[in-house]
DNA sequence: TAGATTGTTAATCGATTAACAATC
DNA sequence: TAGATTGTTAATCGATTAACAATC
């Protein structure tokens, strides 16, 4: 193999921070509205105020990628949004299967923004004949007896888990027998799976929890309502007496 | 006002860093499992493992609320999930609007997951006239005319979207002026909100993007599917020739 | 008391940011 | 050439982690 190989910009490869792969499909959608819009080229400036960040960091992480911009004149839109596309590995298709079809299963197998980014909903999967059969968006819904046959043939190595929390663990465990390496869960709950397979899990209520949080010190209250629950006492400690909590 | 009122451990109040509110309500799930089992005490160890992060750092992220564990023992179960739920600001109801009734306010509207955390959902809007009326989940669908009043009637304090992106701002808008001060945006887009307004975004094919992303790098394969963008020549370079990009 | 486990310290690591030399 | 803007450096900030003294 020539040396041209590996010559890549040293900071090119495994390098790319964690903090900045999640934030490139950022760039790639401010990209791609430009792209639509025609417009050619964009400042590091104007694409940072688009994707929501500031200009020092989206410089910062398109550096990990490569030189692809040109001082004085910024970034050519078609060409980075070519680049950003390789390094996601967007430009093949990943075949997608949703396990689990009820509301939000059904939701996702209609949503169209997978298949404009690279993805191809190859299958929509549930374990109960009820509702195996169903045509939605288009395809029928196949049984799990089929996982394997549907994970080999469709090469899927996405897996969406759409089930009740308590079905998410065993139905993982099918998805990393049949060979599948990485899980979207929206299933509440904590995944144990190989190492080498990639967990990424999207919590409705945890993002909601996060807000709450944040509502509650700017209505300054510190609102307590109902009973408090008595401290556990401790040896030591005067008896079991609840405690007045701060306010 | 006592001194008492202030007297709060300093790590308390405001400094709680962003990563460890996120986590709280992982802590949180686990522990309401753990509840549920009746098991009274858990050590930082089980919690840790319960809920996919290492013990030192679930201790130090309980350390920000206080000193509520037991030497030699764990924490109480109980105690436990009380704190953090007030700490959350989960010991009071948070009325929730859902605006935008598509498939994915759909899934919404019937997800149990918010009314077992705290969160109720007060109201469900959508601007079609051909949507509103409906019942979803034992709601009306109610128009956006009535967005002002709801969020005034029924202190609605939160707003979800769930869109199409086009409307996100408009519907941002409109939301900030009934005088909501937090937003779960699903719509692929960046809204922008005056300060103290806080943004949390769930964009699911961004999640897949970065799966595939780390995919690509397993399978080892560079692969480049289709044509590949000239690099934009710049001024001193050879001309207008695609240049071969790195494999 | 001996064993167990927390709460905290301090070291390390990674991410963010401002500033500016390089260069179009 | 002068103005604009990138790519990179270095400082700063925040998060993670191991280790262990405190203490039940």
């Amino acid at each position: 193999m020539a040396t041209g190989r590996t010559e890549r910009p040293a900071q090119r490869g495994r390098g790319i921070p964690e903090a900045t792969v999640a934030r490139l499909p950022l760039y790639l959608r401010a990209l791609s509205a430009l792209s639509e819009r025609g417009v050619p080229t964009v400042s590091s400036e104007e694409l940072a105020a688009a994707a929501g960040v500031n200009s020092a960091k989206l410089r910062k992480d398109l550096s990990y990628l490569g030189s692809y911009g040109t001082r004085g004149v910024g970034y050519d839109v078609e060409y980075l949004v070519y680049q950003i596309s390789r390094e996601l590995g967007l430009t093949q298709d990943w075949p997608v299967a949703i396990i689990g079809i009820g509301n939000l299963g059904h939701a996702l197998a209609n949503y169209g923004g997978f298949a404009s980014r690279g993805f191809r909903v190859a299958a929509l999967l549930d374990a109960d004949r009820a509702v195996t059969g169903q045509r939605i968006a288009g395809m029928a819904v196949r049984h799990m007896d089929d996982l394997e046959q549907i994970v080999r043939e469709d090469h899927v190595s996405i897996g969406v888990i759409t089930t009740p929390a308590p079905a998410a663990q065993e139905v993982a465990d099918r998805l990393v027998a049949a060979g599948i390496t990485s899980i979207l869960n929206f299933a509440p709950t904590v995944l144990s799976v190989p190492e080498g397979v990639d967990v990424r899990k999207v919590d409705l209520s945890i993002e909601l929890q996060i807000l709450a949080f944040h509502e509650q010190r700017k209505s300054g209250l510190d609102p307590v309502a109902g009973p408090v629950p008595a401290r556990p006492s401790k040896p030591g400690e005067r008896g079991d007496l609840p405690e007045v909590m701060p306010a």
